[in-house]
DNA sequence: CAAGAATAGTTGCGAACACAATTAAGATTT
DNA sequence: AAATCTTAATTGTGTTCGCAACTATTCTTG
């Protein structure tokens, strides 16, 4: 249980995995350059599209993003002065900042979303195949958990 | 096959592989940061221990890195900084510079390890379980020769 | 309702890193 | 052996992002 080393197994699953991830990464920004976008630019055009009137509040993007406040808005001002996103002010309440998506954004997104999709298919989707699949799903959903519990803890 | 869009299976799948990941490396940074390390630091100090002699080409760090040569070039700036790492010049070829491990930078490599050893073996082994260990080595040996070949292609 | 606490966003600054250009040294070709 | 090509490393420059500080608003509490 407590052991101090990794067995050779879990070695071998370890750095599979560690060594596996940034290939992976660099495959799926590689498949999203054409289209002028980096995965992170991506990211955003996808999470306003999904939200309600296409916008978000900086803080929740930047919660939903990862990302640091200062972060959000220097990575805002890029796809802003790209014409894909803009910055609405919320009446209700004037410290918020809404980011929405442009018509522009929109066009953008639904023109990388398939070649995207078709990128995780091809390196994600079919080397795993079905099976795979489920079993991503419980290997992942438990080492979330964990990270979650361990988080309330 | 060549659909367009996921499965809500595959989905969930992919969800929740990407949602995970940052989550997992912010756990590994935490647990080794009281080392004064950062994750970056810790694998230079690890590939320095394992390798013969203590040292290796700077070329060759930086391919196992996946670190451009200028971005190992100042990453090595801050440990020699901090007495973990020498540059020591080659005798046989004049054009290379090997990164060598110090005693002080092994010296903190074998403190930090057991720490992180038990970082990996609670955010990653303990979640996966046994039989997790195994379909982790299948799924992301098939993830990674898939992305071999493609690169070959 | 006035004072302090909390929340939202931006800005200054610094760290990490990639790309391009540069320097230096080996290897290859003729 | 001279000219050229290749390889190794560093330095200049620009991008991205986090932290700390700051401003502006809203919420809370005595």
């Amino acid at each position: 249980m407590g052991r101090l080393w990794l067995t050779p197994r879990e070695q071998t699953a370890w750095r599979t995995f560690i060594n596996t991830l940034p290939e992976l990464n660099a495959a799926f920004e590689a498949d999203i350059a054409p289209h002028g976008l980096t995965m992170g630019d991506y990211e955003v055009l996808v999470l306003l599209s999904e939200a309600a009137g296409t916008r978000l509040r900086m803080c929740d993007l930047a919660a939903a993003l990862r990302l640091s406040p200062s972060g959000l808005t220097r990575r805002l001002d890029g796809m802003v002065r790209n014409g894909w996103v803009s910055r609405v002010a919320c009446s209700g309440d004037r410290r918020v900042m809404y980011a929405m998506l442009t018509t522009q954004g929109s066009k953008k997104m639904e023109s990388a979303a398939p070649d995207h999709v078709a990128s995780v298919r091809r390196h994600f989707i079919q080397p795993l195949g079905s099976d795979g699949i489920n079993q991503m799903c419980d290997l992942f959903g438990a080492v979330k958990s964990h990270l979650e519990e361990s988080r309330s803890a």
